[in-house]
DNA sequence: GGAGTTTATAGAACGTGTTCTAATTCGGGC
DNA sequence: GCCCGAATTAGAACACGTTCTATAAACTCC
Protein backbone atom coordinates (compact mmCIF):
# COMPACT_ATOMS: atom_id res chain seq x y z
CA UNK A 1 0.00 0.00 0.00
CA UNK A 2 2.45 2.21 0.79
CA UNK A 3 4.78 1.87 -1.96
CA UNK A 4 1.84 2.39 -3.86
CA UNK A 5 0.98 5.67 -2.60
CA UNK A 6 4.35 6.86 -2.78
CA UNK A 7 4.61 6.01 -6.42
CA UNK A 8 1.53 7.20 -7.26
CA UNK A 9 2.87 10.52 -5.73
CA UNK A 10 6.03 10.47 -8.40
CA UNK A 11 3.51 10.10 -11.26
CA UNK A 12 2.06 13.72 -10.26
CA UNK A 13 5.12 15.35 -9.55
CA UNK A 14 6.39 14.13 -12.86
CA UNK A 15 9.59 12.86 -11.55
CA UNK A 16 11.12 9.14 -11.15
CA UNK A 17 8.66 7.49 -13.51
CA UNK A 18 8.99 3.94 -12.19
CA UNK A 19 9.00 2.61 -15.87
CA UNK A 20 10.18 3.76 -19.32
CA UNK A 21 6.33 2.63 -20.63
CA UNK A 22 5.33 5.58 -17.82
CA UNK A 23 7.69 8.31 -18.73
CA UNK A 24 6.20 7.87 -22.48
CA UNK A 25 2.78 7.84 -21.36
CA UNK A 26 2.80 10.70 -19.47
CA UNK A 27 4.70 12.90 -22.37
CA UNK A 28 1.85 11.69 -24.65
CA UNK A 29 -0.94 13.22 -22.15
CA UNK A 30 0.98 16.51 -22.05
CA UNK A 31 1.89 16.36 -25.71
CA UNK A 32 -2.06 15.61 -26.23
CA UNK A 33 -2.68 18.83 -23.60
CA UNK A 34 -0.74 20.92 -25.41
CA UNK A 35 -1.99 20.20 -29.28
CA UNK A 36 -6.00 20.08 -28.05
CA UNK A 37 -4.95 23.61 -25.99
CA UNK A 38 -3.49 25.10 -28.95
CA UNK A 39 -6.39 24.05 -31.25
CA UNK A 40 -9.31 25.05 -29.07
CA UNK A 41 -7.86 26.52 -25.88
CA UNK A 42 -9.54 24.91 -22.45
CA UNK A 43 -12.58 24.39 -23.70
CA UNK A 44 -10.81 21.74 -26.15
CA UNK A 45 -9.13 20.28 -23.79
CA UNK A 46 -11.77 17.51 -22.73
CA UNK A 47 -10.53 14.89 -20.69
CA UNK A 48 -12.13 12.08 -23.08
CA UNK A 49 -10.52 13.44 -25.99
CA UNK A 50 -7.02 14.01 -24.45
CA UNK A 51 -7.55 10.71 -23.39
CA UNK A 52 -8.08 9.55 -26.59
CA UNK A 53 -5.30 11.46 -28.50
CA UNK A 54 -2.46 10.44 -25.84
CA UNK A 55 -3.66 6.22 -26.51
CA UNK A 56 -4.39 6.18 -22.83
CA UNK A 57 -7.82 5.34 -20.82
CA UNK A 58 -9.90 7.60 -18.92
CA UNK A 59 -8.50 5.86 -15.75
CA UNK A 60 -5.08 6.20 -16.71
CA UNK A 61 -5.20 9.47 -17.57
CA UNK A 62 -6.87 10.76 -14.18
CA UNK A 63 -4.33 8.36 -12.26
CA UNK A 64 -1.35 10.38 -13.73
CA UNK A 65 -2.97 13.75 -13.21
CA UNK A 66 -6.14 14.14 -10.93
CA UNK A 67 -7.74 17.18 -12.51
CA UNK A 68 -7.95 18.96 -15.81
CA UNK A 69 -6.32 21.49 -14.41
CA UNK A 70 -3.53 19.74 -12.69
CA UNK A 71 -3.29 18.72 -16.05
CA UNK A 72 -2.79 22.44 -17.43
CA UNK A 73 -0.72 23.74 -15.22
CA UNK A 74 1.46 21.01 -15.21
CA UNK A 75 1.67 21.63 -19.27
CA UNK A 76 2.09 25.02 -18.24
CA UNK A 77 5.03 24.29 -15.91
CA UNK A 78 6.94 22.07 -18.68
CA UNK A 79 6.31 25.28 -20.91
CA UNK A 80 7.71 28.07 -19.11
CA UNK A 81 10.62 25.29 -18.33
CA UNK A 82 11.45 25.50 -22.07
CA UNK A 83 10.65 28.87 -22.18
CA UNK A 84 13.47 29.60 -19.36
CA UNK A 85 15.71 27.08 -20.81
CA UNK A 86 15.73 29.02 -24.31
CA UNK A 87 16.01 32.50 -22.06
CA UNK A 88 19.16 31.22 -20.73
CA UNK A 89 20.60 30.09 -24.22
CA UNK A 90 20.22 33.79 -24.93
CA UNK A 91 22.41 36.87 -24.02
CA UNK A 92 19.69 39.50 -22.51
CA UNK A 93 20.63 42.76 -24.03
CA UNK A 94 20.41 45.87 -21.40
CA UNK A 95 22.39 47.22 -19.26
CA UNK A 96 20.00 47.85 -16.01
CA UNK A 97 17.53 45.54 -14.51
CA UNK A 98 14.40 47.87 -15.98
CA UNK A 99 16.07 47.16 -19.74
CA UNK A 100 16.56 43.55 -19.06
CA UNK A 101 13.38 42.39 -17.44
CA UNK A 102 11.49 44.31 -19.91
CA UNK A 103 13.38 42.43 -22.54
CA UNK A 104 12.48 39.07 -21.02
CA UNK A 105 9.05 40.43 -20.41
CA UNK A 106 8.29 41.27 -24.09
CA UNK A 107 9.75 38.34 -25.88
CA UNK A 108 7.98 35.48 -23.07
CA UNK A 109 4.51 37.43 -23.94
CA UNK A 110 5.14 37.63 -27.40
CA UNK A 111 5.61 33.44 -27.22
CA UNK A 112 2.78 33.45 -25.68
CA UNK A 113 0.61 35.36 -27.30
CA UNK A 114 1.41 33.42 -30.80
CA UNK A 115 -0.57 31.08 -29.45
CA UNK A 116 -3.47 32.30 -28.19
CA UNK A 117 -5.37 28.94 -27.71
CA UNK A 118 -2.73 27.58 -25.81
CA UNK A 119 -2.28 30.88 -23.64
CA UNK A 120 -6.02 31.23 -23.24
CA UNK A 121 -5.91 27.55 -21.67
CA UNK A 122 -2.86 28.15 -19.35
CA UNK A 123 -3.77 30.89 -17.69
CA UNK A 124 -7.37 30.02 -17.29
CA UNK A 125 -6.18 26.64 -15.58
CA UNK A 126 -3.52 28.59 -13.49
CA UNK A 127 -5.96 31.47 -12.19
CA UNK A 128 -8.70 28.67 -11.41
CA UNK A 129 -6.41 26.12 -9.62
CA UNK A 130 -7.97 25.58 -6.20
CA UNK A 131 -6.40 24.39 -2.79
CA UNK A 132 -5.74 20.46 -4.51
CA UNK A 133 -3.54 21.96 -7.03
CA UNK A 134 -1.58 24.33 -4.90
CA UNK A 135 1.81 22.34 -5.43
CA UNK A 136 1.63 22.76 -8.92
CA UNK A 137 0.65 26.44 -8.80
CA UNK A 138 3.92 27.32 -6.43
CA UNK A 139 5.96 25.53 -8.61
CA UNK A 140 5.00 28.11 -11.73
CA UNK A 141 4.72 30.78 -9.57
CA UNK A 142 8.40 29.94 -8.82
CA UNK A 143 9.59 29.37 -12.37
CA UNK A 144 7.87 32.83 -12.98
CA UNK A 145 9.24 34.66 -10.39
CA UNK A 146 13.13 33.48 -10.90
CA UNK A 147 12.52 33.76 -14.46
CA UNK A 148 12.35 37.59 -13.61
CA UNK A 149 14.99 37.73 -11.04
CA UNK A 150 17.75 36.18 -13.32
CA UNK A 151 16.89 39.33 -15.67
CA UNK A 152 17.59 41.77 -12.88
CA UNK A 153 21.35 40.50 -11.66
CA UNK A 154 23.23 37.44 -12.10
CA UNK A 155 23.75 37.11 -8.32
CA UNK A 156 21.23 35.39 -5.83
CA UNK A 157 18.38 37.92 -5.52
CA UNK A 158 17.72 39.70 -2.29
CA UNK A 159 14.29 39.74 -0.95
CA UNK A 160 13.40 43.24 -2.88
CA UNK A 161 14.64 41.84 -5.96
CA UNK A 162 12.09 38.96 -5.25
CA UNK A 163 9.62 41.18 -3.80
CA UNK A 164 9.47 43.34 -7.36
CA UNK A 165 9.74 39.91 -9.28
CA UNK A 166 6.86 38.49 -7.70
CA UNK A 167 4.83 41.90 -8.48
CA UNK A 168 6.08 41.65 -11.78
CA UNK A 169 4.57 38.68 -12.02
CA UNK A 170 1.08 39.22 -10.34
CA UNK A 171 0.91 42.79 -13.22
CA UNK A 172 2.06 39.89 -15.99
CA UNK A 173 -0.55 37.88 -15.31
CA UNK A 174 -3.54 39.87 -14.72
CA UNK A 175 -2.48 41.38 -18.04
CA UNK A 176 -2.45 38.10 -19.72
CA UNK A 177 -5.99 36.83 -18.75
CA UNK A 178 -7.08 40.57 -19.73
CA UNK A 179 -5.49 39.75 -23.19
CA UNK A 180 -7.00 36.40 -23.43
CA UNK A 181 -10.38 37.62 -22.62
CA UNK A 182 -10.23 40.17 -25.08
CA UNK A 183 -10.67 43.07 -22.44
CA UNK A 184 -7.11 44.29 -23.29
CA UNK A 185 -4.76 44.30 -26.82
CA UNK A 186 -1.49 43.39 -27.09
CA UNK A 187 -0.69 47.11 -27.39
CA UNK A 188 -2.48 47.58 -23.78
CA UNK A 189 -0.26 44.81 -22.45
CA UNK A 190 3.31 46.32 -23.56
CA UNK A 191 2.02 49.65 -22.25
CA UNK A 192 1.25 48.48 -18.66
CA UNK A 193 3.52 45.90 -18.21
CA UNK A 194 6.22 48.84 -19.66
CA UNK A 195 4.91 51.24 -17.06
CA UNK A 196 4.92 48.85 -14.07
CA UNK A 197 8.11 48.10 -14.74
CA UNK A 198 9.15 51.40 -14.90
CA UNK A 199 7.65 52.21 -11.98
CA UNK A 200 9.21 49.37 -9.91
CA UNK A 201 12.52 49.47 -11.34
CA UNK A 202 13.35 53.08 -12.49
CA UNK B 1 -38.15 42.37 -30.63
CA UNK B 2 -35.91 45.00 -30.07
CA UNK B 3 -37.46 46.52 -27.15
CA UNK B 4 -37.64 42.91 -25.30
CA UNK B 5 -34.00 42.38 -26.48
CA UNK B 6 -33.16 45.88 -24.43
CA UNK B 7 -35.34 45.14 -21.83
CA UNK B 8 -32.91 41.34 -21.22
CA UNK B 9 -29.94 43.22 -21.53
CA UNK B 10 -31.36 45.68 -18.92
CA UNK B 11 -31.95 42.26 -16.64
CA UNK B 12 -27.78 41.70 -17.03
CA UNK B 13 -27.02 44.59 -15.85
CA UNK B 14 -28.99 45.18 -13.47
CA UNK B 15 -30.46 48.85 -14.22
CA UNK B 16 -33.88 49.48 -15.08
CA UNK B 17 -35.40 46.58 -14.36
CA UNK B 18 -38.96 47.35 -16.00
CA UNK B 19 -40.95 45.98 -12.96
CA UNK B 20 -40.83 45.89 -9.33
CA UNK B 21 -41.27 42.14 -9.00
CA UNK B 22 -38.55 41.80 -11.63
CA UNK B 23 -35.69 43.91 -9.07
CA UNK B 24 -37.23 41.88 -6.70
CA UNK B 25 -36.18 38.55 -8.15
CA UNK B 26 -32.66 39.89 -9.28
CA UNK B 27 -32.01 40.83 -5.17
CA UNK B 28 -33.15 37.54 -4.01
CA UNK B 29 -31.24 35.63 -6.91
CA UNK B 30 -27.82 37.58 -5.58
CA UNK B 31 -28.99 36.91 -1.78
CA UNK B 32 -29.15 33.23 -2.52
CA UNK B 33 -25.86 33.54 -4.38
CA UNK B 34 -23.95 35.16 -1.39
CA UNK B 35 -25.64 33.33 1.39
CA UNK B 36 -24.43 29.68 -0.78
CA UNK B 37 -21.07 31.08 -1.37
CA UNK B 38 -20.57 32.36 2.52
CA UNK B 39 -21.87 28.89 3.33
CA UNK B 40 -19.64 26.43 1.09
CA UNK B 41 -17.53 28.61 -1.33
CA UNK B 42 -17.22 28.09 -4.68
CA UNK B 43 -18.73 24.31 -5.71
CA UNK B 44 -21.69 25.47 -3.20
CA UNK B 45 -23.31 27.60 -5.35
CA UNK B 46 -24.74 25.26 -7.43
CA UNK B 47 -27.73 26.84 -10.16
CA UNK B 48 -29.97 24.41 -8.96
CA UNK B 49 -29.65 25.41 -5.67
CA UNK B 50 -29.72 29.36 -6.34
CA UNK B 51 -32.64 29.02 -8.19
CA UNK B 52 -34.68 27.10 -5.04
CA UNK B 53 -33.16 29.19 -2.92
CA UNK B 54 -34.40 32.39 -4.57
CA UNK B 55 -37.75 30.91 -5.38
CA UNK B 56 -37.17 31.20 -8.90
CA UNK B 57 -37.24 28.22 -11.72
CA UNK B 58 -33.53 27.12 -13.34
CA UNK B 59 -34.79 28.92 -16.64
CA UNK B 60 -35.47 32.36 -14.98
CA UNK B 61 -32.32 32.32 -13.10
CA UNK B 62 -30.66 31.69 -16.60
CA UNK B 63 -32.60 34.81 -18.08
CA UNK B 64 -31.36 36.84 -15.49
CA UNK B 65 -27.84 35.65 -15.56
CA UNK B 66 -26.52 34.06 -18.32
CA UNK B 67 -24.04 32.04 -16.47
CA UNK B 68 -22.48 30.64 -12.95
CA UNK B 69 -19.63 32.97 -14.17
CA UNK B 70 -21.60 36.41 -14.45
CA UNK B 71 -23.71 35.38 -11.44
CA UNK B 72 -20.77 35.21 -9.05
CA UNK B 73 -18.92 38.50 -10.92
CA UNK B 74 -22.10 40.31 -10.70
CA UNK B 75 -22.72 39.34 -6.97
CA UNK B 76 -18.98 40.40 -6.05
CA UNK B 77 -19.66 43.86 -7.77
CA UNK B 78 -22.48 44.68 -5.34
CA UNK B 79 -20.24 43.66 -2.40
CA UNK B 80 -17.66 45.90 -3.60
CA UNK B 81 -19.68 48.62 -4.28
CA UNK B 82 -20.98 48.03 -0.72
CA UNK B 83 -17.76 48.56 0.72
CA UNK B 84 -17.12 51.77 -1.10
CA UNK B 85 -20.02 52.91 0.37
CA UNK B 86 -18.94 51.92 3.52
CA UNK B 87 -15.50 53.59 3.02
CA UNK B 88 -17.04 56.88 1.83
CA UNK B 89 -18.25 57.36 4.93
CA UNK B 90 -15.36 56.96 6.75
CA UNK B 91 -12.60 59.10 7.13
CA UNK B 92 -9.15 57.46 5.91
CA UNK B 93 -6.31 58.41 8.48
CA UNK B 94 -2.83 59.11 7.16
CA UNK B 95 -1.25 62.16 5.77
CA UNK B 96 0.38 60.13 2.43
CA UNK B 97 -1.07 58.41 -0.27
CA UNK B 98 1.17 55.49 1.02
CA UNK B 99 -0.52 55.36 4.61
CA UNK B 100 -4.23 55.64 3.22
CA UNK B 101 -3.83 53.35 0.39
CA UNK B 102 -2.73 51.11 2.90
CA UNK B 103 -5.10 51.73 5.16
CA UNK B 104 -8.27 50.81 2.65
CA UNK B 105 -5.78 47.65 1.35
CA UNK B 106 -6.20 46.36 4.67
CA UNK B 107 -9.64 47.08 5.76
CA UNK B 108 -11.03 45.51 2.53
CA UNK B 109 -8.58 42.51 2.76
CA UNK B 110 -9.43 42.05 6.59
CA UNK B 111 -13.08 42.19 5.50
CA UNK B 112 -12.85 39.77 2.85
CA UNK B 113 -10.99 37.25 4.98
CA UNK B 114 -13.81 37.15 7.36
CA UNK B 115 -15.62 35.85 4.93
CA UNK B 116 -13.23 32.68 3.56
CA UNK B 117 -15.75 30.96 1.42
CA UNK B 118 -17.50 33.66 -0.24
CA UNK B 119 -14.19 35.79 -0.94
CA UNK B 120 -12.94 32.43 -2.43
CA UNK B 121 -16.31 31.57 -4.49
CA UNK B 122 -16.20 35.33 -5.84
CA UNK B 123 -12.17 35.70 -6.95
CA UNK B 124 -12.38 32.14 -8.20
CA UNK B 125 -15.30 32.86 -10.64
CA UNK B 126 -13.92 36.50 -11.38
CA UNK B 127 -10.26 35.02 -12.47
CA UNK B 128 -11.79 32.47 -14.49
CA UNK B 129 -14.63 34.61 -16.55
CA UNK B 130 -14.29 34.35 -19.99
CA UNK B 131 -14.48 36.88 -22.71
CA UNK B 132 -18.60 36.68 -22.31
CA UNK B 133 -18.58 38.40 -19.39
CA UNK B 134 -16.07 40.79 -20.29
CA UNK B 135 -18.53 43.69 -19.11
CA UNK B 136 -19.20 42.65 -15.89
CA UNK B 137 -15.37 41.58 -14.96
CA UNK B 138 -14.50 45.23 -16.18
CA UNK B 139 -17.09 46.83 -13.89
CA UNK B 140 -15.23 44.97 -11.12
CA UNK B 141 -11.75 45.99 -12.10
CA UNK B 142 -13.01 49.87 -12.48
CA UNK B 143 -14.97 49.62 -8.51
CA UNK B 144 -11.41 48.33 -7.88
CA UNK B 145 -8.99 50.65 -9.34
CA UNK B 146 -11.64 53.96 -8.00
CA UNK B 147 -11.06 52.05 -4.65
CA UNK B 148 -7.64 53.06 -4.30
CA UNK B 149 -7.36 55.60 -6.41
CA UNK B 150 -9.75 57.80 -3.96
CA UNK B 151 -7.51 56.63 -1.04
CA UNK B 152 -4.25 58.22 -3.20
CA UNK B 153 -6.00 61.72 -3.42
CA UNK B 154 -9.61 63.61 -3.25
CA UNK B 155 -8.53 65.01 -6.34
CA UNK B 156 -9.87 63.70 -10.01
CA UNK B 157 -6.59 60.68 -10.65
CA UNK B 158 -3.44 61.25 -12.94
CA UNK B 159 -2.34 58.68 -15.05
CA UNK B 160 0.32 57.70 -13.18
CA UNK B 161 -2.15 57.43 -10.03
CA UNK B 162 -4.27 55.09 -12.32
CA UNK B 163 -1.56 53.29 -13.33
CA UNK B 164 -0.62 52.50 -9.89
CA UNK B 165 -3.87 51.83 -8.83
CA UNK B 166 -4.05 49.42 -11.28
CA UNK B 167 -0.82 47.19 -9.77
CA UNK B 168 -1.86 47.21 -6.63
CA UNK B 169 -5.05 46.15 -8.16
CA UNK B 170 -3.65 43.58 -9.86
CA UNK B 171 -1.25 42.42 -6.92
CA UNK B 172 -4.08 42.40 -4.16
CA UNK B 173 -5.96 40.01 -6.44
CA UNK B 174 -3.05 37.91 -6.56
CA UNK B 175 -2.37 37.42 -2.95
CA UNK B 176 -6.32 37.13 -2.28
CA UNK B 177 -6.45 33.95 -4.68
CA UNK B 178 -3.11 32.71 -2.88
CA UNK B 179 -4.40 33.10 0.56
CA UNK B 180 -7.79 31.53 -0.90
CA UNK B 181 -5.94 28.93 -2.08
CA UNK B 182 -4.04 28.31 0.98
CA UNK B 183 -0.87 28.96 -0.42
CA UNK B 184 -0.26 32.36 1.12
CA UNK B 185 -1.25 33.01 5.05
CA UNK B 186 -3.34 35.95 6.31
CA UNK B 187 0.38 37.43 7.45
CA UNK B 188 2.13 36.34 3.80
CA UNK B 189 -0.79 38.69 2.38
CA UNK B 190 -0.64 41.72 4.45
CA UNK B 191 3.32 41.97 4.63
CA UNK B 192 3.50 41.50 0.45
CA UNK B 193 0.57 44.46 0.46
CA UNK B 194 2.46 46.65 2.52
CA UNK B 195 6.00 45.68 0.33
CA UNK B 196 3.92 46.31 -3.12
CA UNK B 197 2.27 49.51 -1.57
CA UNK B 198 5.78 50.81 -0.38
CA UNK B 199 7.68 49.59 -3.50
CA UNK B 200 5.00 52.23 -5.66
CA UNK B 201 3.97 54.99 -2.80
CA UNK B 202 7.32 55.64 -1.16
C1' DG C 1 -61.81 42.50 -20.79
C1' DG C 2 -59.72 39.88 -24.52
C1' DA C 3 -55.90 38.88 -27.99
C1' DG C 4 -51.28 38.77 -28.38
C1' DT C 5 -46.77 38.98 -26.46
C1' DT C 6 -43.44 38.51 -23.00
C1' DT C 7 -41.93 36.27 -18.82
C1' DA C 8 -41.94 32.54 -15.53
C1' DT C 9 -42.38 27.62 -14.27
C1' DA C 10 -41.49 22.59 -13.97
C1' DG C 11 -38.92 19.37 -15.51
C1' DA C 12 -36.61 16.64 -19.12
C1' DA C 13 -32.41 16.39 -21.70
C1' DC C 14 -27.57 17.05 -22.91
C1' DG C 15 -22.37 17.67 -22.37
C1' DT C 16 -18.35 17.21 -19.99
C1' DG C 17 -15.52 16.55 -15.63
C1' DT C 18 -15.04 12.96 -12.46
C1' DT C 19 -15.71 8.41 -10.24
C1' DC C 20 -16.59 3.58 -10.23
C1' DT C 21 -16.53 -1.40 -11.82
C1' DA C 22 -15.05 -5.50 -13.85
C1' DA C 23 -11.94 -7.53 -16.69
C1' DT C 24 -7.20 -7.67 -18.62
C1' DT C 25 -2.34 -6.96 -18.88
C1' DC C 26 2.14 -6.04 -17.00
C1' DG C 27 6.24 -6.70 -14.18
C1' DG C 28 8.96 -8.73 -10.53
C1' DG C 29 9.99 -12.66 -7.33
C1' DC C 30 9.84 -17.73 -6.83
C1' DG D 1 6.80 -20.78 -16.48
C1' DC D 2 3.74 -19.16 -12.63
C1' DC D 3 1.77 -16.17 -9.15
C1' DC D 4 0.59 -11.87 -7.26
C1' DG D 5 -0.18 -7.19 -6.67
C1' DA D 6 -0.20 -3.03 -9.31
C1' DA D 7 -1.31 -0.69 -13.56
C1' DT D 8 -4.19 -0.30 -17.48
C1' DT D 9 -8.37 -0.71 -20.15
C1' DA D 10 -13.25 -0.14 -21.76
C1' DG D 11 -17.10 1.59 -20.56
C1' DA D 12 -20.96 2.53 -17.34
C1' DA D 13 -22.47 5.78 -13.96
C1' DC D 14 -22.89 10.16 -11.65
C1' DA D 15 -22.87 15.39 -10.81
C1' DC D 16 -23.63 19.79 -12.16
C1' DG D 17 -23.67 23.63 -15.68
C1' DT D 18 -26.41 24.63 -19.39
C1' DT D 19 -30.16 24.21 -22.89
C1' DC D 20 -34.63 22.96 -24.42
C1' DT D 21 -39.76 22.11 -24.33
C1' DA D 22 -44.35 22.63 -23.06
C1' DT D 23 -47.47 25.01 -20.22
C1' DA D 24 -49.09 28.69 -17.31
C1' DA D 25 -49.08 33.30 -15.57
C1' DA D 26 -48.40 38.29 -16.17
C1' DC D 27 -48.31 42.28 -18.79
C1' DT D 28 -49.66 45.49 -22.81
C1' DC D 29 -52.44 47.58 -25.85
C1' DC D 30 -56.86 48.07 -27.96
Amino acid sequence: MSPSKSRTDALMAGEELSSVAQRERRKRIVDATIALASKGGFDAVQMRAVADRADVALGTLYRYFPSKVHLLVSSLAVELERAQEKMDRTTVPGDSAYERVLFVLGRITRGLQRNPHLTEAMTRAFTFADASAGAEVDRVAWLMESMFTKAMSDDAPTDEQKAIARVIGDVWLSNLVAWVTRRATATDVANRLELTVRLLLK
